[in-house]
DNA sequence: TAAAATAGTTCGAAAGACCTAACAATTGGA
DNA sequence: TCCAATTGTTAGGTCTTTCGAACTATTTTA
């Protein structure tokens, strides 16, 4: 249970290359958290030790149930965190993923809720920011935020757009789609190959790249047949 | 000059001891940082070492003025990360300061000027925020931001009021009482007693608390005789 | 003013994260 | 198929931060 910061960073991006259908070697690890391979063969021992990762000698790292659910968790705070910084307040791009990377560990799930609300808001548009702490604060009354990236649903799952963390042309572009809060989209088949995601959006298949699938943010709903 | 992040924090911590009119003992650095008093004295070896402070055996730790410059550069990005994360987002104090904590150690200068800029423009208004962009931008064209709370005037300094980091009652209370941007103030007096700080605003004596204090940021200008 | 309480210090030792260098396994050409 | 390049592993060591416990100095108070 218990693990340290720098851990869940060596988890959080093995998370993330696996999004990326990308191999989560010890090579890649060593290169994208800037450590030697062997740091990164202590820290795989531990999360194996803790059961948030299967790895036989000489093979790939898997992530265990465990291992998913905890690495969501890290990877939800840092888009929202990321995104805010970057987005918001103008951060560059790599020094905003840095400083959400420093934060991520200390925000607890009640801020991390208020963090999302305000992105949502902040996003749903621009013009209406007076309303902010009202909105904020019916945005609170939801139940628990489980939503994740359209490009992390598994083939079959469907829900409801909940948010776009995206700005300006690639946000325009979205909303002009139909990807917009309230509707309802499923992961029809994800093609790793051509890096390409076949959705159904309210209905009518459509397909997206990877950056637009990671900004559509979706709250699935319960599997009906 | 290099200093760990650990390290900063008990630089921090002093700063803030001192700039409350409170002894940075041991004892109080040691339960403030939640820490033993073994590791306090360890910190203030290494920042003795590296010229932060000076202090005989068993007496008083002293911030030299390199120590105090270093501290006054961290405690000005936690300052405006904390009211960020508590006053813009929503987040409860304890937690945006230990966030402000985490983050403020990775905060590099220019992305440290677009926070304080969206944390100033935030205030001018609430209802302006469609020109945020613009002038988001038009704030980075400033000279470097050299401002400080006015409770860290020293006796006879004066300035310009660029900002209050209040919201609510307290930055009404302010606003009325005529600490607005643009306003001339000079600090008169510490009375660390009663912390009070005799002030002139705009030519006029007015007497401010602590709080009132940390929350108005002043730009220093040059001593006029 | 002497004893008791408080404050500050020193001394190992442990935990964590990191490194380099040497070594082992695997993979991909030639 | 065998050699070379790549990839993964291990061993041994450094550095930093932390702690508990024993100790010393200072301050309070009875």
């Amino acid at each position: 249970m218990a693990l340290s910061e720098r851990t869940e960073d060596y988890l959080e991006e093995i998370f993330s290359l696996e999004m990326e259908s990308q191999e989560p070697s010890v090579t890649a690890l060593a290169k994208n958290l800037h450590v030697s391979k062997a740091s990164v063969v202590s820290a795989l021992k531990k999360l194996c030790g803790e059961g948030f990762l299967v790895q036989e000698k000489y093979g790939t790292p898997n992530l265990t149930e465990k291992g998913k659910e905890r690495a969501l968790k890290i990877f939800r705070r840092h888009q929202h965190l990321s995104y805010l910084l970057r987005e918001i307040i103008g951060i560059k791009p790599d020094v905003a993923s840095e400083i959400a990377c420093a934060m991520e560990h200390v925000l607890d799930p009640e801020s991390e809720k208020r963090l999302a609300a305000f992105v949502d808001f902040y996003c749903v548009s621009m013009k209406e920011e007076r309303q902010w702490v009202a909105r904020l604060q019916s945005g609170l009354d939801n139940p628990e935020d489980l939503s994740r990236p359209l490009l992390m649903l598994e083939e079959g799952e469907n829900g409801r757009v909940v948010r776009i963390t995206a700005r300006e042309l690639l946000r325009k572009r979205l909303l002009d789609s139909g990807f917009s809060p309230g509707s309802h989209v499923q992961c029809i088949n994800h093609s790793c190959e051509e890096q390409l995601i076949e959705v159904s959006l309210n209905g009518t298949p459509a397909v997206m790249n990877m950056k637009e699938a990671l900004a559509v943010w979706v709250l699935p709903e319960e599997k009906t047949g």
